[in-house]
DNA sequence: ACGTTTCATTTAAACGCTCTAAAAGGACGT
DNA sequence: ACGTCCTTTTAGAGCGTTTAAATGAAACGT
């Protein structure tokens, strides 16, 4: 079918291991045969067979990506990054999702680095529970986690504590007291220390955290907003602000239902989201949240797996990076 | 390194040849055998090796999706749709961007089939030319073109001028004589066929087409939106309505700048955006749109090409889809 | 009992590349 | 002419599969 290194060793009168040199950039190569092979290449419209390279160097040149879920904007924005960093790169990104399927991330990642298919992988998920995570760490594949901070693996994250405590901090000091959480029913560790980082700044502050003022969502959906508004505003605490460690959907949906009853936001309540999503410049008054640096996650998570494929790395490595708080109309 | 099937012959005593067809469920294997080498197999946890195996069967197992920019909502919920119709299907899905490379679209596609790749490729994108696509054609990989119509390719597309069309009767249905219409100065054959739409429909009920009522946007962006907002109320047109087939976020940015200028919407203009996404459902009035089917675009394309390349499929197949008319707040 | 079928297994080549050890050349000094 | 050293090239094995063709064994009909 295609040229192979053979057409071209016959051609220009070598042998093919000569030409496999050459195409290379391999040394001790006559610069008279390097040039003669070079042209006859192009003239055959030579491309390597990178599949019988890889067999040869038992490399795949291919990166796995393994999202839980697609249709998170979060997980897209990472995924972004990791391309566009990916451009000058030799490995080619091949995507996974494990919604709807009968694997979980660790078994798809171990089957994925068993067969072969890949020579490394990153894992976008926020939650993924301390007892995947071994699974693993268990394959000779390196695997480097994003959006979460773990101990067992290389990871890429956010300091979700930092995040929470300046989005807390900002609406004390915009005089607002009583200040409502709003997590997520499936709670998973960046979510968990949004909350830690939440009750730190409020406590600093000399108010006394109550379990009235915790809401819990069971999604991160304008559906969940609009719903949890009504438990918030029958709240006997007197809640005067709302941050939503949870997601910007979810406070979307908390500001749509609050309009929709006649409240102005910020006077009635301040709200506060968390990761900044497309959507939260459109809604009105625009969202305050925390953005969460979502291409330079990818693009440090890219450059890890590379470093550590390649072995110019071999320690546990983890990259924090700081949220950004981004001040809108609705705090 | 892996178990191979060497070594499972070994263990079995029998050929690798033999284990070989027991993995690949072949016929003319008896039981006995089968049963053993089965055992055999599970109990050394092998895996094949599917580099091995592609250059064996000269496959790569593999369907590259194309796309010119993941930024876009629109292409990422078309490849959402592609993965998860994708579950069942022995296929990898690799993807390919060309955003800031220096290969256009039909040279990546071609270097990717050269060099063994690929099986198949999907394209997602309304404005590759017809120049561009010849290329692909001359491949022997086979592609399907996501979101254009084309003659010389396989295609999944959308019926853009019945989608236009229901939009602009729609608006004179509500009594709206002077409609503009907003395209985008990056013109492809979609929005150039939502134009016709809208040219048919108001000429069909008598309303004289003139260019004062065309308008053009940079890209389908808020500011452009907003930008464009000055245009139109400038008119001498006495413009009532607007139809944005340039796409969504310009006619988010036309309804916020309204708005911020104290206009209402639908009342002053009524708006109609194109493409339905997310933030439609956000911004308030709700944007009244046209819907296209994008999840149902990915799932027919991804069936299409693995009909091709396994033979199912020989002539030029194309699959139109219908729009779906949203009627929200703000027309 | 003998040729013919049928079924199960093996042999051996092929897929297209990489890579190491060894061979071949060339230049040089003696 | 010969050995030595260095550079360039080659031979050939190896990567882990698949697959067509060959072999062998059992079963069958006459």
């Amino acid at each position: 079918m295609g040229v192979t290194l053979k057409d071209i060793a016959e051609c220009a009168g070598v042998t093919s291991a000569t030409v496999s040199m050459v195409i290379n950039n391999k040394p001790n190569i006559s610069d008279a045969t390097r040039k003669k092979v070079m042209k006859i290449a192009k003239e055959l419209n030579y491309y390597p067979n990178v599949i019988a390279r890889g067999l040869a160097t038992r490399k795949s040149n291919s990166i796995g990506v393994i999202v839980p879920n697609l249709a998170s904007s979060f997980v897209v924005r990472i995924l972004q990054g990791i391309k566009s960093t990916n451009r000058d790169i030799d490995y080619t990104v091949t995507l996974f999702d494990t919604v709807g399927q009968k694997e979980t991330e660790s078994q798809l990642f171990q089957r994925l680095a068993r067969e072969r298919r890949i020579d490394g992988a990153i894992l976008i998920s926020a939650s993924v529970t301390d007892d995947e995570l071994k699974i693993f760490g268990e394959e000779s594949v390196p695997c480097i986690v994003v959006a979460r901070r773990c101990e067992l693996l290389d990871s890429v994250y956010v300091n979700n504590i930092d995040g929470a405590m300046n989005a807390t901090n900002y609406l004390i000091e915009k005089g607002r007291r009583s200040i409502a959480c709003v997590t997520s029913k499936k709670i998973n560790l960046p979510t968990a220390d949004r909350l830690v980082g939440y009750k730190k700044a409020i406590e600093q502050h000399g108010i006394a955290f109550s379990d009235q003022l915790l809401f819990e969502v069971d999604d991160d959906t304008i559906e969940a907003g609009v719903q949890i508004f009504e438990e918030i505003r029958k709240s006997p605490a007197g809640i005067t602000a709302v941050f939503f460690p949870a997601g910007d959907m979810a406070a979307i949906g908390f500001i749509k239902e609050a309009k929709a009853r006649g409240l102005v936001i910020p006077r009635d309540y301040a709200v506060v989201g968390f990761d900044d999503i497309p959507a939260a410049e459109v809604i009105e008054p625009a969202l305050t949240t925390v953005r969460q640096p979502k291409l330079e996650m990818g693009d440090y998570a890219i450059g890890m797996i590379v470093d550590k494929i390649e072995g110019r790395e071999s320690g546990i490595k983890h990259k924090e990076l700081q949220t950004k708080f981004i001040v809108r109309e609705s705090a």
